[in-house]
DNA sequence: GCCGTTTTCGGCCCGACTGTTTTCAGTCG
């Protein structure tokens, strides 16, 4: 069952696209938009607050708060109810095709009837849309395009694939003659979990040779547009790249806008105009005398809208711009605050590289503190035994600080752990006797993901309520894009963390991101500890690291918040949890 | 429909590109 919250959402942002679609004022479904977007991103649970608390939440006025109340009472809201009447759900569904928006939805179907999306293309094929007005040949044309993509893909690639795309270009077009600056930005830059399409920034004087050299990148299958100041493509990822050229003296004010995220730079931007400034790709400009002010850094352009440089993990338009006011912006962690990874594996289970190949390279990274913490006896398959186990933990005291870590005095201190696997009544693989021998536990779910949301939401804090148990692994066992998360009352995990002093795990593995974002905000409200953890089950991917620190940043964490990157002393303090 | 260091009414982010247009609407980010 989904949060009150995003149901709520979901249904708000139902309704501004039908506003779109029926030609509604368009002004009217952006604040419906921009209430679905604060209602989804608020604490607390909608369905508990009555008509005054629902419009203390941003953009929710009287109007939308008495509709969300007729939703959580009644499960529907008449006057959404009256425009799903009107346009069938299927009309909705054809805004997905790619250059199909709301217009050009309610004209097909209000000309010819048409309602969903095979439809559509039927439509086409008989050549039946270009006689409609404002349709041609092109439409149909790139109609039909769209509607492949749209079968084909899907769309949105993991954050390692579209970084190690990125940045190969972004090496390639620096190297072409007259480009000045160039690297990535939209929501690759922001660290997102998932990426839609690549944003390359360019400065440059000359645009057509750099133009000309991304069309002609080995990975580029399709050119989508062209002109002297953007171009998009398609590459064989199935991910679209838009480059923007701008001249150098733009490069901050364009920076920033292509970093967004897109309700940011809405938020921005309206800050600018309360100025009677505005501000644009090229900087920002006086209104009345149209000079320009600043753009040529970022930290410009915020400064003189009386904010500080926001970073760009933080720009979501989820508090950043009210924090920045209050000189309240976080200290986010970075990769260099680590001192240590404290969930890893070894070929003594599922790893594929020895405890020795896997500490030395934990040692070239410059860690001070390294935990193996292989699977234990319950999940059968990896055939653990406490002889195994017991063998591991004697070669682990043998190598520990035996590995030089630069800049470290003494060598990298090897930790002894394991994962835990939870069982369905949140129990553990030892008893408690053998516990007390690790030096940290990491619990995870691996399995019974559809039990009740009662039994899940149990089973994780008892399994936090265990003494020796340090860190929830991947707490909510998502897969992204494969697997949704599991159903538990998450609050009452995260109350549960924070009262017992059980760490929560940001997961690093670009696959899971788990905790994810969104979650790892809420955790934090409760006052939870996290551990940014690789997981790594071989050498490279201790270089996973990178994608949790992103997504820690996202959640606003600071190094304090991440025991990871606390000193050995502290660490071990903490991991001795509740025990005497 | 929301909101207010101009305002309780009158605004509401900005520009590039495409395809259809004889000067602009739609879509996208």
């Amino acid at each position: 069952m989904a949060r009150s919250n995003d149901e709520v959402a979901a249904l708000l942002q139902e309704y501004a696209d039908l506003i779109s679609i029926t030609g509604g004022d368009a002004f009217r479904a952006r604040v419906y938009e921009k209430a679905a977007r604060a209602v989804g991103g608020h604490h607390a649970d909608v369905s508990t607050l009555d008509l005054k608390g629902l419009q203390e939440i941003p953009n929710v006025g009287k109007s939308i708060a008495q509709k969300v109340r007729e939703y959580v009472d009644s499960g529907s809201v008449s006057a959404v109810e009256e425009l799903r009447a009107r346009i069938p759900a299927g009309v909705r569904r054809l805004t997905a095709i790619p250059t199909l928006g709301p217009k050009k939805a309610m004209a097909v179907y209000e000309e010819l009837g048409i309602s969903s999306v095979d439809e559509l293309a039927d439509a086409i094929h008989e050549e039946r849309l270009r006689d409609l007005k404002g349709f041609g040949p092109k439409t149909e044309e790139n109609i039909l395009h769209g509607i492949e993509l749209l079968r084909s893909s899907g769309g949105r690639v993991r954050l390692d694939v579209a970084t190690g795309l990125a940045e190969d270009i972004v090496a390639a077009l620096s190297a072409v003659p007259g480009c000045e600056r160039c690297t990535y930005a939209g929501s690759l830059r922001r660290g997102r979990e998932t990426i839609g399409d690549i944003d390359i920034l360019v400065a440059s004087r000359k645009p057509a040779p750099i133009m000309r050299a991304f069309t002609e990148l080995p990975y580029v299958t399709e050119v989508i547009g062209t002109g002297d100041k953007k171009t998009s493509v398609r590459t064989g990822k199935g991910l679209n790249v838009d480059l923007r050229v701008v001249p150098t003296d733009s490069w901050g004010a364009a920076l920033q806008y292509f970093t967004g995220s897109k309700v940011h730079n809405i938020r921005t931007r309206e800050r600018a105009v309360h100025q009677k400034l505005k501000l644009s790709e090229y900087g920002l400009f006086d209104v009345e005398s149209g000079d320009k002010i600043v753009s040529e850094t970022e930290e410009e352009v915020y400064e003189r809208l009386g904010l500080p440089w926001i970073p760009p993990a933080l720009r979501e338009d989820r508090g950043e711009i009210e924090a920045g006011l209050r000189g309240a912006l976080p200290d986010l962690v970075t990769e260099a605050d680590l001192r240590g990874d404290l969930h890893t594996h070894t070929d003594l289970t599922d790893g594929l590289a020895p405890l020795e190949e896997m500490a030395e390279a934990a040692a070239a990274r410059g860690y001070a503190y390294y935990a193996i913490t292989d699977h234990a006896p319950d999940l059968a398959m990896q055939r653990m035994t406490d002889e195994r186990m017991l063998a591991q933990r004697a070669r682990v005291r043998e190598l520990d600080g035996t590995y030089p870590t630069r800049g470290r005095r003494g060598g990298l201190r090897l930790l002894h752990g394991t994962e835990l696997n939870i069982g369905p009544d949140g129990r553990v693989d030892w008893p408690d006797e053998f516990l007390a021998g690790f030096d940290l536990c990491v619990a995870s779910v691996h399995s019974h993901f559809n039990q009740g949301r009662e039994a899940l939401t149990r089973r994780l804090v008892r399994a936090c309520e265990n003494p020796y148990v340090n860190i929830i692994g991947h707490p909510t066992t998502r897969l992204i894009g494969r697997r949704p998360g599991i159903d538990a009352d998450l609050d009452a995990v995260f109350a549960a963390c924070a009262r017992t002093g059980t760490a929560l795990e940001v997961n690093a593995h670009p696959d899971r991101l788990d905790l994810r974002d969104e979650d790892i905000l809420r955790a934090r409200r409760h006052g939870v500890r996290f551990a940014v953890n690789s997981d790594a089950h071989a050498v490279p991917h201790l270089a996973n690291m990178r994608y949790g620190i992103a997504t820690a940043r996202r959640g606003w964490l600071t190094a304090e918040d991440v025991i990871n990157t606390w000193p050995e002393r502290r660490l071990r303090a903490f991991l001795r949890k509740t025990k005497p």
